[in-house]
DNA sequence: CCCATATTCAACCGTCTGGTTGACGATCCT
DNA sequence: AGGATCGTCAACCAGACGGTTGAATATGGG
């Protein structure tokens, strides 16, 4: 939950992570099958998304023996709204930018996975 | 610098370095002046700025005795926009977010754009 | 109950990281 | 020239990281 800049930055450094997190992108998905394309142990895998859940990129959640693994975008928007800060003093009109994203994303807040 | 994701999320994970980015973002710094609010010596704010340097945040430029450190977020971008693709599964256009970036951002944005 | 499946735990290993210190090459200033 | 300042280099260290393997813990299905 509370996942500071450092953990949710130093989560996206590793490319296995981000390709997993691309992945979730398409559908939940337990750790087996997340695993299965990866050419490494299952228990890497699983430590990869345990890394993934504290930094609040993903949320786990157990059905059966079966743990399901969710995107959850929230850290990620708060790391992007950080490195936004960094364009401040570039001409790019910021207002435009954050009225471009509402206009384009919506309510995005309250409509995650609605598959 | 063909700053990779990789590089730049991993510069970005230190709080030291991103700290060292707010302070380049208020005036462009020497090495030194850099080092100098922090509680560790100037060799490794040397690694740092070698990092955020090869990350492609920042450039430094050696004038006479002293290297000038500059803010530089073309890489920043290349992450930004990395990080919007988890707008898909949102009803985000990509394409009009492409467009928005361009007009936006102008010619500037060319290079590091795209993975 | 037995067995296969799903996932984590524990120990271990090599490498990368972030820091230190001291010596060093440049450069500026008298 | 001599000395102070700017910054990096090299060697070193402790700890974190990314991976492995094998054992352990659930859970589900015949």
């Amino acid at each position: 939950m509370a996942a500071s800049l450092d953990t949710v930055f130093s989560a996206l450094a590793d490319p296995t992570r981000r390709e997993i997190l691309r992945m979730l992108l398409e559908d939940d998905m337990a750790v087996t099958d997340v695993a299965e394309p990866f050419a490494m142990s299952l228990a890497a895998i699983s430590k990869h998304l345990t890394i993934l859940a504290a930094a609040g990129l993903i949320t786990q959640e157990k059905r059966g023996r079966v743990k399901w693994c969710k995107l959850d975008p929230d850290a990620l928007k708060a790391a992007s709204v950080w490195m936004q800060g960094f364009g401040q003093f570039e001409p790019v009109n910021l207002d435009a930018f954050e009225a471009f994203l509402e206009r384009e994303l919506g309510a995005s807040s309250d409509r995650n996975l609605a598959d």
